[in-house]
DNA sequence: CAGGGTGCTTGCGCTGCATCAAGGGGCCAC
DNA sequence: GTGGCCCCTTGATGCAGCGCAAGCACCCTG
């Protein structure tokens, strides 16, 4: 049990001895979904590791209505400009689909990594993919329209064999793609009614991923 | 005049000993209006300080297009996410106004990074940040309108005495907000009309920071 | 199995912003 | 000064996506 979470991609980059520090601090628990995992107000005092599940990382705008910033999947890491810049982030998590996660206290890997240089190294890394995906994100959002930027979701999602799976609420990948709930479905039923997709409930099966991201450029609809 | 430099806000923090080490690394250029900093195609071979003036940061999206993703200001820096992971990423700087910047080998910033903790800390201070200014982009893009943009920008970038400066091409800032050259004019001058700002060029008069930035939810032209 | 709730879908009208296409105004070269 | 160019502006039109509101399917509870 332990090995198989000391395999977690950030882990294994940190080493073995910032990891088995780290394990030792850190506190696993469950999340059932639409649980908070953190809310907004706090200030962040862990790091999280998530082994399995989804979790939506949610950030308050400055009208004071939430957004969501990105959706974690399996064997990410979150928060970590926010416990690294310390002081109070307007930061919130919540679970969109059942979730185990690590919970890594702020001041343990504050004291790991002023003394492993291999866990620094291996933490900024990380935050500069994180950047990557947000630019990707942002300069999508800024020049392609809906219909792509969810086509582009599938795609990213793909597993081999055409499955997609969408184990979070409808609301939430709306959230994240920036749009509405409504103009999402549309937008799925459209793709199923031009053949690219077909709909299961929280599945979605792709039968030509080319033709996917491709067909959704054409098909405004 | 080296002096000057050593204070800039990501070298202090990195502490004197990079600092001078970095600076003996370094080569200090100036860039007129329209120059080409670095190109999408090639790898990112070194990290920037921008010192004076203003540089525009795009990267290139899946269908080829160029989006702005950021403008950075003097006393910043920029493309150490891509130095620091290294490999071809499709970013882009060119100046959007006369500048001044010192460049840094991505081999010296590697070579004096793993043997001083206090620039690894730094730098992870520094992406962290701009981690979260890609965040707060984001959600704004994601959930408020383009006039809202607008107005947000523009009390960002006010100095004391109510002025804002914008040396860059309008079309520039109009990528940076996401929205097209013909809109951004149209709120800017939407915004005239109701006695919000003073449009006198480049240069920019906000009368009452405060009716600017409530005024601009209401008013949707 | 009935009841209620939650979350997804669908229809319709409307608004914001993009797009296309001219029209000015300032700046630089000569 | 004056011509040319680039950048900014302004207008007209179309469409993508939002808001609202109703309908429907599923799930959990009792």
């Amino acid at each position: 049990m332990l090995e198989m979470i000391a395999a977690h991609p950030f882990l294994s980059a940190a080493g073995p001895a910032a990891a088995s520090a780290l394990l030792a601090a850190a506190q696993l628990f469950s999340a059932p979904r639409r649980t908070v995992i953190f809310t907004p107000e706090a200030a962040p005092e862990a790091l999280y590791l998530l082994l399995e599940g989804s979790v939506g990382l949610s950030m308050r705008g400055a009208d004071g209505t939430r957004g969501l910033l990105e959706i974690i999947g399996p064997d990410e890491c979150f928060l970590m400009p926010a416990v690294i810049l310390g002081g109070t982030w307007p930061f919130g998590a919540e679970a969109l689909a059942p979730s185990r996660l690590l919970r890594i206290p702020a001041e343990a890997f504050h004291a790991i990594i002023v003394q492993d240089s291999r866990l620094a190294e291996a933490s900024l890394t990380h935050i500069a993919r994180q950047w990557q995906g947000l630019a990707e994100q942002l300069v999508e959002m800024k020049l392609t329209k809906a219909s792509e930027r969810v086509a582009h979701f599938l795609t990213g999602r793909l597993m081999p064999g055409g499955r997609v799976a969408m184990p979070e609420p409808r609301a939430a990948i709306a959230a994240r793609l920036g749009m509405t709930p409504e103009s999402l479905s549309r937008v799925m039923h459209g793709l199923e009614a031009a053949g690219l997709v077909r709909l299961q409930g929280r599945r979605v099966d792709v039968p030509d991923a080319k033709a996917l991201s491709q067909g959704a450029r054409a098909s405004g609809h």
